[in-house]
DNA sequence: CCATTTAATTGAACGACGTTCAATAAAGAT
DNA sequence: ATCTTTATTGAACGTCGTTCAATTAAATGG
């Protein structure tokens, strides 16, 4: 088969992510392959690198999409909100739930790295530099304290953390509500160490 | 070739350990393979099934000595303290520097999961649970609030979040003192937290 | 010490993986 | 209507984890 163009380029990445994401959500990113998603869009796997370098770009791909939907929920539920406390914890509980809703897209996003030479992709890192800089902004508004970029990082590595030993059932307290918890907890313990 | 028994089959299991490790420090995670570390050992990828149910099972090896190493590394530095506090902090900087320096053995004993119907292999959960004890106790000792085990999942949880961002180059703080640095935060701040 | 049983090890094979590329055929240009 | 361009295919390559019949050395016992 020759040429078909019943969709643009463009069309065919959304189409490949939008693949991806249903087959992570449906049988799980051990389920995830260059051959399934292709199959998925009715395409064969050499199509895929003509819309992106490599299987570890399209994932990169489907990555920043999902730090960008965190981000989305984020703002979201965050709206209405004045204080800076409150905003914050409801920025952390966003963060948590959705690692414990959606375990496969998190994972994928916070745990692939591409392969060695490549150094950390811009794409990424922006998305999480920017939560960070938002955690690090808020935290300015809560409290005065010199070195709020290191409370800041305290308070998102914590709460990765609860998300990370959550998702690979390694939390002790286990479960969403234990998750939800601990992340409550570190919140606090980090405002408390800013202000002593 | 029929049977060598040149080794024994603990002899054999121990040493497929050794290269797979071996492996991981000297090319990385992604040149570990099944027949990588039969190579090494000298044998062919069929014998590794004679001493581990999967290749999964092998990681699951290397990643409970992993822990166990870690966790022996925080026994040997805090064995001449008193002061429960110190004691965190020294655990807690154990933790994050091994991460920083192995983050190879680090990432597969954290980021690797059983394939789908195995629950989390009671052989590694063990060796975290333990180290969550460990904390709760050593944090019941600095103060006494009810609810250590949150805070002492807070703790854990705090700065395996650093070191899991730490290593995968998405901590705004870079770098091992970065990470260090954010590790102290962490415990000072979970410290904190119970005393309010 | 030889014959027989036992079992460790091999090597080839299977299906799936990411990736490449010549051949093809459809779209666009003249 | 012809020519150029290029999207798409399908087959291939080398890799992976895994299985298994065949092989052959060790263990057994007469």
């Amino acid at each position: 088969m020759g040429r078909r163009s019943d969709h643009t380029r463009d069309e065919l990445r959304e189409m490949s992510l939008r693949a991806a994401r249903a087959i992570i959500r449906g049988k799980g990113v051990q389920a995830l392959s260059a051959r399934a998603v292709a199959k998925r869009i009715g395409y064969t796997p050499g199509t895929l690198y003509q819309l992106f370098d490599s299987f570890d770009h399209l994932i990169l791909a489907v990555n920043v999409g999902t730090v960008a939907e965190i981000r989305q929920r984020m703002d979201r539920e965050t709206k209405d909100l004045t204080d800076a406390v409150e905003k914050l914890k409801v920025v952390a509980r966003v963060y948590t739930e959705y690692a414990m809703a959606h375990p496969g897209l998190w994972r994928l996003a916070f745990e692939h790295t591409m392969p060695d030479p490549d150094k950390p992709p811009g794409a990424l890192t922006d998305q999480t530099d920017a939560i960070f800089l938002w955690i690090s902004e808020l935290l300015s508004q809560a409290t005065d304290t010199p070195r709020a970029d290191v409370s800041a990082a305290a308070l998102w590595a914590g709460v990765h953390g609860v998300c990370h030993l959550g998702v690979t059932g390694k939390l002790s307290l286990s479960g969403t509500d234990g998750a939800t918890q601990v992340t409550e907890r570190v919140v606090e313990s980090v405002i408390a160490g800013m202000q002593s």
